[in-house]
DNA sequence: TTGATTTATTGATATAAATCAAGCCGCTCA
DNA sequence: TGAGCGGCTTGATTTATATCAATAAATCAA
């Protein structure tokens, strides 16, 4: 009689599937955006009303203190973004968005996910599959962030997300890595 | 017709609302345990079967690193603790969960969990409630980790959990830390 | 292109925190 | 009762990284 069928959906090693119909859902409510090299996508005061999903480039999302910029996540093609707290509580961020590169971003606005999650839990079980993996990263990087050296940070990254090498500036890198561009600088040149 | 009352469960500044069915079927899943001051709740290498709701005491987990041990998380009543990604995948942990004082833990098993959230769209709510707020916490922890001072984290968590402060012992709070005992102790004496 | 601004490199110095080392409680337990 | 032990404190030294300063190179605007 049911002869939808189901798509499997991987989050990090975690397998979700999902029916035909739910992927459908999802794809009607997807938001097409250009962004131009240094755009911002949000700007810090504003509600998060979206999540988005990179589909060309990369972009960071930063915050200011005390006249620095701080760049907390750096983030590129088929990979998820939010401003988490706003986006949770649709509340002002404290976080910009900015396009470094020219990008094509699938925006997921919160109203269309939050409904399709309260008709289908299918949807919410694949929103809550996002978190889970969202956590696992985070809590491991709370963690090893104040235990690691400089070096130890850089060389995780290297190997975790080689293209933020490649291709984000490196005042941005050692911003979000937490150092200055000076220490970056002498880790690349192996005089660290 | 319906006259079943809803709860509101607040997690952090979140509130979710819970039909009183559904607390039942939480509540009836719950599983009381009394630990030993010691007493370890689960070793690494086990697959942690149950999230964790500490009613009293005190519980600490860590994990061992060239014979070192490192205290990733110390909980205490009223709040939750889980081996993420143990309990999440259903694989070994890496993390040993220890009770610092005589607790009283309610186990909240894995299985009872997701037959629940399976059948109840209102406790999957939940349960992405309690993941969207513990994300939000850990980002926050995974940016501040590395910009911050030894002096700032420890007066953070003075701020956030004086408890912690109180109650558990310098090494374990140090190394929850990321810093070394020593350091802690010149904190504590504002030689810092 | 040219000048202006930002970004990256390199060196010298300063600083926070780790490490190493010793001693001091406050326990437990024989 | 006292010996031994772990947890905490304190001091001296070392190390990693920040800060300051001076170019050099790249990017951007006109």
């Amino acid at each position: 009689m049911d002869e939808r069928r189901a798509i499997a959906v991987k989050i990090s090693r975690h397998t979700v599937s999902l029916s035909e119909e739910s992927l459908e859902q999802l794809a009607g409510m997807l938001i097409p955006r250009k962004l131009t090299k240094g755009e911002l996508f949000l700007k810090e005061g504003e509600v998060a009303r979206s999540m988005g999903l990179v589909a060309e480039g990369m972009i960071r999302q930063f915050y200011r203190k005390k006249k620095y910029e701080i760049t907390e996540h750096i983030t590129y093609e088929d990979h998820l973004f939010v401003c988490l707290e706003s986006f949770i509580r649709q509340e002002p961020a404290y976080l910009c968005v900015e396009a470094l590169e020219p990008c094509l971003i699938y925006e997921i606005p919160y109203i269309p996910l939050h409904e399709a999650m309260d008709r289908n839990p299918e949807i919410l079980r694949l929103y809550c599959a996002v978190l889970e993996s969202s956590l696992l990263i985070s809590q491991r990087k709370a963690d090893a962030r104040c235990r690691q050296s400089a070096v130890e940070r850089y060389r995780q990254l290297e190997c975790e997300h080689p293209q933020i090498i490649k291709r984000a500036p490196q005042i941005y890198i050692a911003s979000l890595l937490g150092m200055t561009p000076e220490t970056l600088s002498r880790i690349r040149a192996g005089r660290i």
